[in-house]
DNA sequence: CCCGTGACTTTAT
DNA sequence: AATAAAGCCACGG
């Protein structure tokens, strides 16, 4: 299968520092996708081994499904429910792809 | 090969 | 502001 896919959005959802969330578009967007469905996809098959709670709707709230799980997260982390502060997509696109 | 589905996003009405 | 429709990627039947 697409390793790739997974692997790219396990890559960027890993990459996102504490303290920071990551709208699913966003992320699609950082290694060069437009799905956002794609990587909810592959968030709820290898999610489970990414801090997927760091990765929000683009309205800044957690996932519709797992809202009270990721509060327990964020209660723990002290993650502050804060979307990108610039809808720009590819500007974080190109930053993650310097930044790799 | 076609259709439906899913932890989504964006634009239009 | 809220609702509707279309777009998007990958997978299973």
């Amino acid at each position: 299968m697409n390793d790739d896919f997974v692997e790219a959005v396990l890559q960027v959802v890993e990459s996102i520092p504490a303290g920071r969330v990551m709208s699913y578009g966003q992320v699609a967007a950082t290694f060069g996708s437009r799905s956002a469905r794609g990587v909810g996809w592959v968030m709820s098959r290898y999610g489970s081994d990414v801090p997927w709670w760091r990765v929000v709707q683009a309205s800044g709230k957690p996932p519709q499904c797992h809202e009270n799980s990721a509060r327990e997260h964020y209660d723990a982390e002290g993650t502050p429910l804060r979307r990108a502060s610039s809808p720009d997509y590819r500007l974080a696109r190109e930053a993650f792809v310097g930044a790799s």
